[in-house]
DNA sequence: TGTACATCAGTGAACGCGCGTTCACTGATGTAC
DNA sequence: TGTACATCAGTGAACGCGCGTTCACTGATGTAC
């Protein structure tokens, strides 16, 4: 039990608040889910932070800022549920890819407002340059493991480690975006989203090649 | 030229604007093209095609059915574009096919307005049923076109249409929402979206094996 | 250990603004006879 | 062909509201000595 800087809900605070920039990013994330990129404004995230609309002045420039540093977050978050499913790429690469891929589903299911806010959000990458270094560092998981695949062949089959990278990263946010977001926009389709990724996977391996050699 | 109602540039129009419904539409895409979905009022609407705030009620209950329209008839042209590109499958179902492929990438390029409002306006299907019905008839497009393809394989290798054909999709959408689409969130990518598409594709049809049996 | 001071992170009142929406109205159009 | 009338599709004034933003302020915290 803590006697300082209490917490916890209930709890009284102070003239401080002492966390508002998360509370901030909190409440932004509640009205996404709730209403889209589009329905949240500044003012209500201050008052579902229980602060005057006055204080988050104090933590961003505006409104497109706290949006910009939720995608940022969102981009960190990915990156980390990534590398984790990929693990390295053990016990072997192709068990590890296919966990990747869940993994991307799986985020775009669980954390729809934090999806929305980095691809959907509109927000240009030329304005807030973090944004685009945090979504490159996500990217990178995927990359590093479509490298790991391809040096599995020989050399004289190996195809680009970009193109591969790419597609896998268009086929996964297609369905994740179209089929796989825990949001209203969802389109319901007769199969789990998870089983059309890995099928449409396994086919693109075939056409490289790639067989899970077993 | 015209006598009546004319509506070319500067003309004078009466009391009733005559065609206020295409009015708003087009103000509609101009805004969310400029600001995005999230971007656009009613009043502004209004404004645009130059007409009190209260005359878009005769048309519309409000803003999300505007949107919701702007929606629709891009999917109605969007089916339109696909099926123009496929063509009956002509002059050979390969070639029909990319170009199908092309088309939906050009489509996300030249319309960058009708595609969010489209897929990332976070309308819900369940409120517009109209808006999953167009939806539909634009995906039918593309399972046809795979069903074609899929007639050209030997019965006994081939693959579900419905899986093909969601698997088409998601890898168009994936690159036309991050590379292709022509507003500030494209992501940058050393080479053409087209061919990246193109190369999956050729990729995902070696794993069918379904060569262009040239 | 205490005090003075700088800095930080809030308050709350105020403002102008544009949006959404309603309302009684009115000009324009179409139609029955 | 003309007239009366119903309907349609606008107007414009009005309203309440919440947002974004600024401002002088003040309570809390950290630190130098």
């Amino acid at each position: 039990m803590s006697w300082h800087r209490d917490t916890g809900p209930g709890s009284r605070r102070g003239y401080h608040h002492g966390n508002l920039r998360e509370a901030l990013i909190k409440a932004a994330l509640d009205l996404i889910s709730q209403k889209g990129p589009a329905g949240f404004t500044f003012a209500e995230a201050a008052r579902a932070a229980g602060v005057s609309a006055a204080a988050p002045y104090r933590h961003y420039r505006d409104r497109d800022a706290l949006l910009a540093d939720v995608a940022r977050r969102g981009y960190d978050l990915f990156e980390e549920s990534l590398a984790k499913a990929w693990n390295g790429g053990k016990p072997d690469v192709h068990t590890a890819f296919h966990a990747l891929g869940r993994a991307y589903l799986a985020f775009a299911k669980r954390e729809p407002a934090y999806f929305a806010a980095m691809f959907e959000a509109g927000l240009a990458f030329d304005a807030f340059p973090d944004l685009r270094d945090a979504g490159d560092r996500a990217f990178a998981i995927l990359r590093d493991a479509c490298a790991a695949l391809i040096e599995t062949l020989p050399s004289e089959r190996r195809p680009p480690v970009l193109m591969m990278a790419l597609h896998i990263w268009s086929l996964s946010h297609g369905i994740a975006a179209l089929f796989a977001r825990g949001d209203g926009a969802r389109r319901a389709i007769p199969m789990p989203p998870e089983d059309l990724l890995e099928a449409a996977v396994l086919v693109y391996f075939d056409g490289l090649g790639l067989r899970a050699g077993k």
